[in-house]
DNA sequence: TTGTAGGCGTTATCAA
DNA sequence: TTGATAACGCCTACAA
């Protein structure tokens, strides 16, 4: 039923050992009785069987992604950038989306797999997790995770490197008070607390913080923004994310309050739809399907034994039609 | 190194065969000593290898999924109701994004893996691909697929339903003229077809259709836009996706084109951002989630041997502020 | 260049 | 209840 390279042989009137290396183009074949064997394998529909192979070699030609439960296109592209890579190379990608603790359950699974080669989004983990990989030898990659033990592997976008630019944008365009708009789980981050202090000090700006959602819902934003929260001189916002800029754009609308003319606007992630809202947002652009390669490559590398890896992508800024040059006082 | 029921076998002082009974549940094991492995499985962080177990069972606990190179959240969260599901029943899930023609180059790759079973979204496929699945015992579902075999598994959301109910509600307030604005590989769909001649004649409706854009690019709509398509007495537009609907709302609003007051608009699927928007999107309501639970139930039960299946999902309509009576002429 | 022997980790069958 | 034997499909020596 299923197809074998015994059944090739005893077409060919070969051993299947013949078969297998003629296939796989290791050892020495005799050139005719190879092609013979190729088109007799290709003539029934001969399809290795992995989980046999990987018996033997162990390598399952698999790589396990966890992302976050969230339902955004910008994963979706981060996956896109990925799976192409892999694919080139031969390797399948299996997905596992998590809520909080999940992962750690998941591990069993991922484990029994035997994959190659593990990408984590977002410091959702545990030290037990990482020393139970590494004890198996499987490498990890962490994306985008923060406070990380520092000898794991890492790729990152470095947010707050884009975010400077998003207030270094204002002050050029002389906004002396803004508003900074976060999602619960940046709140306790290290490196956004010194953003806090840094960005005062450097753009002479005073800066209002204030945590609107977690996890980049729009809907608690929507919910949750109040038009005083710039009422007290505020002249233009950053937010952290475009779910979170959408919403505060809106509301400010509804209030009248003109983007930009009354007040300017950031956001972030560049997702499909920021270009086209009206107007059109100004933004810190991710290269998304680059780093998804990225990812790929370096995850790659280090299946192949390259040693510790870190790697940061610096996101860009694209002025669009959210921020404007401060006039009146 | 990788730890095997053999060595807990050696360390229980029992046959693996023991073990292999033992920690399945299956077969008659005494009572003590099935605990005794299960304790001594545990400490040694023993994980069974699904590659060898498939081997002789021939289940590979993996279904796959093909879905459209598509950056839009909208897949991501069905691909959620799916991933979740399948997790409970202790299935994992093989990601593959297609261009246009990479499904069956993939086909061999797939079949290495020997999943379970096929989730395949949006008619990118062949006859001949399918009758190779067929051969092999694999159940395929495609998921909304249109000129599909009759004799294949399917389930879909059924849009022209959707759409009727967009019609239905514009009609309902008084347009009498609208346009319907589509994507490209819609527009040589059947069932389009059906519908736009069913319109006019059901609602006593103007239809105007044009085709903005090859699969729901917001940037190409943006372009290809042009108010004048709305010059000639049209008081309402439907969009086949809320990715068509924003880019038009902003270049209405460029134009000083209000809407709803001058213009209704309705678009499809309720992406995240549509509820946001200003004014809020009136749209067609996908029940995203729920599809991908369908999808695997639906899989799940091809898999246990369930015959032919077909299912359809009907979208409604959520009405935001985008439509609007019809009031002067 | 070809084929023999053994093993990868698990499950299935059946005799003890 | 237990364990010996065989098989799953393939790969890696190594010997012919």
């Amino acid at each position: 039923m299923k197809t074998t390279i015994k059944d090739i042989a005893r077409e060919a009137g070969v051993s299947y050992q013949t078969v297998s290396k003629a296939l796989r183009g290791t050892g020495s074949v005799n050139e005719d009785t190879a092609q013979k064997i190729k088109k007799i394998a290709r003539d029934i529909g001969y399809v290795p069987s992995i989980a046999a192979r990987a018996m033997t070699t162990r390598k399952s030609q698999l790589i396990a992604i966890f992302l976050p439960q969230i339902a955004s296109s910008f994963y979706h592209t981060i996956l896109q950038g990925i799976e192409n890579l892999a694919n080139e190379h031969n390797y399948s990608v299996l997905l596992y989306l998590f809520h909080n603790t999940s992962l750690e359950n998941k591990l069993e699974t991922i484990l029994s797999y035997q994959v190659e080669g593990i990408i984590i989004f977002e410091n959702h983990f545990s030290i037990t997790l990482l020393s139970r990989f590494q004890a198996h030898k499987i490498p990890i990659l962490f994306v985008n995770s923060t406070d990380i033990p520092s000898n794991a592997n890492q790729i990152a976008i470095d947010a707050c490197y884009g975010l400077k630019l998003a207030f270094a944008h204002l002050a050029e365009l002389g906004h002396r008070h803004v508003l900074f708009a976060l999602s619960d789980h940046e709140a306790g981050m290290k490196r956004i607390g010194e953003l806090q202090a840094m960005i005062p000090r450097d753009y002479g700006m005073k800066l209002s913080s204030k945590v609107y959602c977690d996890y980049y819902s729009s809907e608690h934003v929507f919910r949750n923004f109040d038009v005083k929260d710039v009422q007290n001189g505020v002249t233009a916002i950053v937010c952290t994310s475009d779910y979170i800029a959408l919403p505060i754009m809106t509301r400010l609308q509804e209030q009248r309050i003109c983007v930009p003319e009354d007040m300017s606007l950031v956001g972030f992630d560049d997702l499909e739809f920021s270009a086209f809202l009206n107007p059109p947002l100004t933004t810190i652009q991710q290269p998304k399907r680059e780093l998804g390669e990225k990812i790929f490559q370096m995850l790659f590398g280090l299946m192949r034994g390259e040693t510790h890896q870190s790697m940061m992508i610096f996101p860009k800024l694209i002025v669009r039609g959210t921020t404007k040059m401060l006039t009146s006082k």
